[in-house]
DNA sequence: GCTCACTTAAAACAGTTGTTTGAATCATAC
DNA sequence: GTATGATTCAAACAACTGTTTTAAGTGAGC
């Protein structure tokens, strides 16, 4: 009777995500107009405000789709760390893992178009499109929050605001080195071993060594104006 | 007599381009209109196609004008280092501060626009413009490969392949953590200590920790599949 | 005075932008 | 069949894009 009149999915709407995803990440949110998108789509252009309202809104749909399942998984794999120690200290390298070894695992997945969503967010990072730094922030505020928990309790001789730090050049490391490594090729000609599936345990190893080098120094008479001084 | 008429520069221009940079960095190449440049500059909308003859052109000297210094700069670093050990094999972390010291010492400059260059440079790197990615390609392309011999030479026991893999993870790094701290503020709220002076030897660490980790192991069954299997 | 190269100015160029409109089409429910 | 709601379509909207044109202003050398 009052059925909810919704056939699952017309899927206009996810050729169109599919097409703004594959366009975004190639020429940035400016960059990319509606007719692009939805040439690319096989729609017409009064398609995206149709099922999304604004270029705005589909932006954030974007991202919206795929972030929330990245970020939940993260959890899980967190939680499931957490239940398996039954209380005991966790290793580092566990969190790491559950934490970028998930998001690898995504931008492993180039069928799904799990790579290019990873490449988007990579960029989006040092892009700041106002709407889309806004949902970026509160959609990792949670995630964010449990995982430097987590590591403030495994490293509990680190001082939490080096953590921090840390946490913050692990994630710069990450996204270059997925959405810098098709993108802008500084390094073109010089890979032998580009491997994709070779990336995971290359860059686990580069972050876990970040994480656990030795503390930095800060000499006070470098603090306030430093060699210029000299 | 036949003196170059040339009154050192009418200034006009380096407004331009001072306001140009600090566009770029706040909302990309694309969403940074000629008008919004010309009015922040006081200048007429034509004179940037007087001064550099396109858009284009104006991007390309807005990194010239820094690049190539910043660049001239490591390689003197480099040099220098060499000289001082007369053949000796380098410490890795003098490498390293060469090139990544030398472009946080620009970072630090808040006073003379070089912050905002290199949070325009961090950004650019994931940014792929096709006329900027050709000229970053081209203006990196000696320094990458006299550095990367460097470090080939001061770490004979880590196979070049993970050399190279390492210094993209460190500029990613690097990029992010100049380009997303005030950009994406993901981790807002969470950071007491921000001082940017402390964020040279935070860094350093971090890096260098990274550089010198453990290598990493290939496992062969992990190559297809991965973790899920277990 | 005048010339000449350089620089700035206002206005217009054609093309593209995101968005909206109102009619046409479609699939389903009765 | 008709009615109903969801979806698609071509066309147009005003606003903005990078660039060009043409004229006016500038200051030095003669």
């Amino acid at each position: 009777m009052s059925q909810p009149v919704r056939p699952p999915a017309p899927e206009t709407r996810d050729r169109i995500l599919d097409a703004a995803e594959a366009l975004f990440v190639e020429h940035g949110f400016e960059a990319t107009s509606m007719r692009m998108i939805t040439s690319q789509a096989g729609a017409n252009i009064a398609a995206v405000n149709y099922h999304f309202g604004s270029k705005d809104a589909l932006i954030q749909e974007v991202f919206r789709r795929r972030l929330t399942e990245l970020n939940r998984q993260r959890l899980a794999a967190l939680e499931r760390l957490q239940a398996d120690a039954g209380g005991a200290p966790l290793k580092p390298s566990r969190i790491v893992d559950a934490f970028f070894g998930t998001a690898l695992e995504l931008a492993a997945d180039t069928e799904h178009g799990g790579h290019t969503f990873m490449r988007l967010l990579g960029r989006t990072y040092t892009e700041p499109n106002a709407f889309v730094r806004q949902f970026l922030a509160e959609e990792y505020a949670e995630v964010l929050e449990r995982f430097l928990g987590a590591l403030y309790g495994a490293l509990p001789d680190v001082p939490r605001e080096e953590i921090l730090w840390r946490f913050h050049f692990m994630m710069g490391a990450m996204s270059y080195a997925i959405a810098g490594t098709d993108g802008l090729q500084l390094f073109a000609g010089h890979f032998d071993d580009a491997d994709p599936q070779r990336l995971m345990p290359r860059l686990m190893s580069f972050l876990l060594g970040g994480l656990r080098a030795p503390l930095p120094e800060f000499s006070e008479v470098a603090r306030k104006g430093g060699r210029e001084a000299a």
